[in-house]
DNA sequence: CCGTGATGCTTGACATGTCAACTATTGATA
DNA sequence: TATCAATAGTTGACATGTCAAGCATCACGG
């Protein structure tokens, strides 16, 4: 149990972890903002976060229906109140349209604009090829096993 | 390859994702995400955020000899103005006691004050217990099996 | 038709990240 | 020894998260 583990080494930690949970918990939190951080310098040189792809593309699944602010908001991982702020930013870069439903008035439907939509087209190859970079380290059948697993850590927090 | 992924269904997207690679990158954040929320929750009713525990550990590693402020953001995965405002706070909460070096006089020494020292060891039981918790849905070879993985990938990247 | 609770946001306040620009020191070198 | 680049931090400005409160609007029971 005396074996330096390659994580500790990495953040130049002296003493042992106490549980292999609490290793892999600080694994996956370093490994996932590192993978974060290359997506990121990805989209800005466009002018975008990830935050703010993230909700373009979610809209443009939505196509002419549009979606509600909070409907948004679930398929992220983020609170009401950050999805609003938001989402004045991406109106005010005139990329999202915002209106409210006649038919609930508490809504406020959102669409993508024309800008909005060739925006969200012209970064999806440079962030497919960017994911596929992230991860290319592993063979294919690694890729597999790492989703799977991730899943499974999902699952169990519910 | 039109078969619909658990991750498609999670985030309701109705589009496959375009690679393998993009479904494993956002399943990583997403995970992460999760488990980030649960160590949160575990942490708050201390009123301490994750970063700050995670600088007070740092801390508390580096006994009387204290540490300067980038060492710690070295140890992190922050930049340098986070750190600076972080420890701020801390030093605010009575938690850190900071001092110019004498000797090399652009580097600020961080210690931990004795409240400081006895708040992480308060919180040792109940963190490394929402660790094992937080992973607790995998078998210990899993968990090995994920911890590699997860290594593979930060090693990708450098 | 009238409360009343639930729903859908929005706002304020604060912690966290990030970048770029600036200050103070140090150390290396011409 | 007089620069001058590199190092260590701080500050300002802005994007992102989170919570607690507040404001409309809706839906339902009486």
């Amino acid at each position: 149990m005396s074996k330096t583990s390659a994580l500790q080494t990495e953040i130049q930690q002296s003493k042992p972890f106490r549980s292999l949970g609490q290793e892999l918990v600080v694994g996956l939190l370093r490994t996932a903002d590192l993978v974060r951080r290359a997506v990121d310098r990805t989209l800005a040189p466009y002018g975008v976060t990830p935050q703010q792809y993230n909700v373009l593309r979610i809209l443009r699944g939505a196509g002419e229906a549009g979606l509600p602010t909070l409907e948004i908001g679930g398929r992220m991982l983020e609170q009401a109140p950050g999805i609003t702020r938001l989402l004045d930013r991406l109106e005010a870069k005139g990329w999202v349209r915002r209106e409210r439903c006649p038919q609930d008035r508490r809504q406020v439907l959102c669409w993508l604009t024309p800008p909005g939509r060739s925006l969200v087209e012209k970064l999806d190859d440079p962030v497919d090829d960017a994911d596929r970079e992230a991860v290319a380290m592993l063979s294919a059948a690694d890729q597999e096993r790492l989703l799977h697993l991730l899943e499974a850590v999902r699952a169990g927090h519910r």
